[in-house]
DNA sequence: ACCTGTGAAATCGTTCACAGCA
DNA sequence: TGCTGTGAACGATTTCACAGGT
């Protein structure tokens, strides 16, 4: 508990702590414990003691945790009592969809802006956002109060847009588009990225009959089938 | 080297490097060292030869590493030289936004099936894939020899179209609704959750004053102020 | 009796640093 | 010399197991 250092890894597990506790919830139910939250989402509760012990003490022994406290707790830990507002670049599909993201309607998240490059598509409206020429990205920005920028952009286009997130001084990222964009340590990038998914469940597809029995040496040319 | 485990990490890491190099081969380069791999993309190259050497000697001491033989080294490990079937549950933006993304159309990855339940979308076609009731998902499912199932539906539907999928026998998910989905061990699902994203940055935003002046005992009431 | 919070142990993952090959 | 492959050191994360409240 001193001032440690949170890992990601309990930040993002806080994340699923509060859905569990939302749904929970949302049953009329009011306590429960580590172990019965454990049970019932396949966690594991010395874990769940433990990333929440690093903010507080929100539980009673012997009893458990108050089940609206701990999430009104959880929602204070990530930030999530405040709004922010995001901006998509890209109306496309992927862009589009996200505008009106059944999601995003009831959380702290809200769209602001919609970017494209496409005169076709600027001037028109998704979901009561007027897509925007990404031209004028800059003051849309700061006049809309962007917090979050939203990449929906195919790849060859993605690192050009992510610069002007930069120069805009967005500091947080949801990118979509496959590739790697290099941040320095004042931003933050999350990558929801379709092909590394499908990629991961095709190792786990491929039934490897020995995860260890490898060609062997490297070099060009075999040296001889010997 | 021996059969050990691989982590999920080094796998992730894979696809990493497997984009990497389609990107070096595409400038036209041949050859590339860890280190000079590491620096373009921001990576570690100690981690590099090590998740490799998992799986083979790869490198050349002294060279580096074939860039295309790499790659496809890195294909076959990850079990992309093969094709594979997916099929979209829920044919709203997002699931229809998917079946014609374009990162798709170059990869391993064939969508094969779209389903939905509402009658009013379904016979429809959406990219050349037409709409089928969910009702008949275990039959062309079978048929159409699914191997990855996505699941592009709200959040109330996805419990049970998860149960569909486990009766139908796919063992890989590709889930974009934000719930825990309860696996076992037989399958693998990935969820890419637009709201864990967003409140990954939102806990990023929140500027902390101190990561450790946390409130302290729990309890209904307080017990005084003393 | 029950359940939290937490040191200590165990496990897992990353980085170092260098032997050995080209 | 240059760079891989890899034990060994280090660091991070998870799990155990129990002291201490209620």
């Amino acid at each position: 508990m001193k001032s440690e250092k949170i890992s990601q890894l309990t930040t993002n597990r806080l994340s699923i702590y509060l859905r569990c506790l939302k749904e929970l919830a949302s049953e009329g139910l009011t306590s429960v414990s580590s172990d019965s939250l454990a049970d019932r989402f396949h966690l594991n509760s010395a874990q769940i003691r433990k990333d929440l012990a690093y903010f507080g003490e929100f539980g009673v022994r012997g009893v458990g945790y108050d089940i609206a406290l701990l999430r009104d707790h959880i929602i204070r830990i990530l930030g999530l009592d405040r709004s922010y507002n995001l901006a998509i670049i890209g109306a496309g599909r992927l862009g589009s969809a996200l505008v009106d993201y059944e999601g995003l309607l009831r959380s702290s998240f809200h769209v602001k802006a919609l970017f494209d490059v496409d005169p076709k598509k600027i001037g028109k409206k998704v979901g009561g956002i007027t897509i925007t020429d990404l031209k004028n990205f800059q003051s849309v920005v700061k006049k809309a109060n962007i917090d979050v920028a939203v990449i929906a952009v195919p790849a060859n286009a993605a690192p050009d847009v992510f610069e002007k997130i930069k120069k805009a001084g967005i500091r947080a990222v949801l990118n979509f588009a496959p590739v790697r964009l290099n941040a320095d340590d004042e931003m933050r990038v999350r990558s929801l990225d379709v092909n590394s998914g499908l990629e991961s469940l095709s190792y786990f597809l491929t039934e490897r009959p020995q995860p260890g029995d490898k060609p062997k040496p490297a070099g060009k040319a075999r040296k001889s089938a010997q």
